[in-house]
DNA sequence: CTAATCATTTAGGCTAGCCTAAAATAGTGA
DNA sequence: TCACTATTTTAGGCTAGCCTAAATGATTAG
């Protein structure tokens, strides 16, 4: 009967696990089902079971979890995930800045990186690229103490009328998208001109780039906001 | 009976058994013992015969091994081998010179990354150093093709009578050391006055610099060569 | 209110990589 | 050559993190 179970807290798998509740909660922070967390992190949803059941009942936990009634981040928990946010999105920074990585590389990359890197390394790519505040993808990069400013922006697929807006992120997780969007010059910050109609949306970026014709299935991907 | 095992040979575990058989067995390449490699790799001896035998016995062997007798990389396993040690050497060599390391830190943190970047993120770094040969410990940096230019050094503790050379490449394994040498100013590519006493050398680096006391026992992590 | 459906958990298994203890082999020197 | 010692291997176990299949709980439609 080991109640009291003693993990090993410390793993890239939980660290994944942390990250993906994180993301799945939204900035809400609402419990998170076992299936959407299986179906995030490319498991079966037995395995998330297991793994939620550890992270509660660690010593210091790192999620409140019920059954049958979803996950949420202990404030440890929280504390961690965006540690490992800030990694994430300091090494995309650095990839693409210092490394010339193309933009639609940087994930993947840091995807794995984040799980190894120590404070001092955290600290030396930050200074080196003068602490920013956003990454390459125009999300916001956590600070030290983990306070990260709120975005006041929507995703492209909830524009009701057709308009002009400031592209203010892309998600990182279509490396297809992101370039697909470079070549139409759609980055975080560019003017973008919305037209909307019933099966896609039209974006056009600068006078010299064409127009791309979007799904509105990819449109949950980009984030934008208001030309102040 | 599995006989055919089927081995998933791309851990960061089986790295570091093949970077520890390429190190001990020296240039000339000598087959290693399964003590030497505990040892080295933090582990018991029955772990490592364990891990020889599924390295041996896998479709393409990485080792060549025999009871009682030893290791030897075979040419697939001296190829990986070579290619953390460029992952190793590369990455140090950037983080002393791109994130301004200090030179005793960089062999710890290189020694998780090695395992977890991709040939892209190699090739940028070697691209952003202009493709160096040499590390900042003063090791080769073993080339794309696994091809590294033998060094003509030897080690310290062989000195046989006082005289002048210049320090070739320290080992990167002792930290200590290395914070020691480099408060007196003895670095890769530095002249090197050497002194014999019954149980330590006397170095003196530049001018400048007060005459270090090493003892012998410390003497086998600095390699010299003549000054030409 | 009940039955079908869907979500979630439990149970039982697997591999990688480590461990300890016991057994076997190799090497050595009297 | 034979016994003693040191090295190495075998045998048996453990944890982390996955899996599948079966059982259970929650939800919803009739
Ligand atoms: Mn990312
Ligand atoms: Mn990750
Ligand atoms: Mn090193
Ligand atoms: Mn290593």
């Amino acid at each position: 009967m080991p109640s009291n179970r003693q993990v090993n807290i410390n793993t890239e798998s939980v660290d994944n696990y942390l990250k993906a509740i994180l993301a799945l909660g939204g900035p809400e922070e609402q419990s998170v089902s076992s299936t959407a967390l299986a179906q995030r992190l490319g498991v079966a949803p037995a395995s998330v079971t297991n793994m939620l059941q550890k992270l509660a009942s660690a010593r210091s936990p790192f999620v409140e979890y019920e059954k049958h009634r979803g996950v949420r981040l202990s404030p440890e928990g929280k504390r961690r995930a965006l540690e490992v946010l800030r990694h994430h999105r300091l090494i995309e920074t650095f990839l693409y800045e210092i490394l010339d990585f193309p933009i639609e590389e940087v994930h993947d990359e840091a995807e794995r990186l984040e799980h190894f890197i120590l404070e001092r390394f955290e600290e030396r790519i930050a200074a080196k690229l003068g602490h920013p505040k956003i990454d390459p993808h125009g999300h916001c990069i956590p600070a030290l103490d983990g306070r990260m400013s709120k975005q006041d922006s929507a995703p492209l697929i909830d524009v009701e009328k057709d308009g002009e807006f400031v592209v203010d992120s892309i998600s990182d997780r279509d490396a297809k998208l992101l370039k697909t969007l470079k070549a139409h010059s759609i980055t975080p910050g560019a003017h973008l001109r919305v037209t909307k109609s019933p099966h896609e949306l039209v974006l056009r970026a600068g006078k010299g780039s064409k127009p791309l014709h979007l799904a509105l299935s990819a449109a949950g991907a980009v984030r934008i906001r208001s030309t102040n």
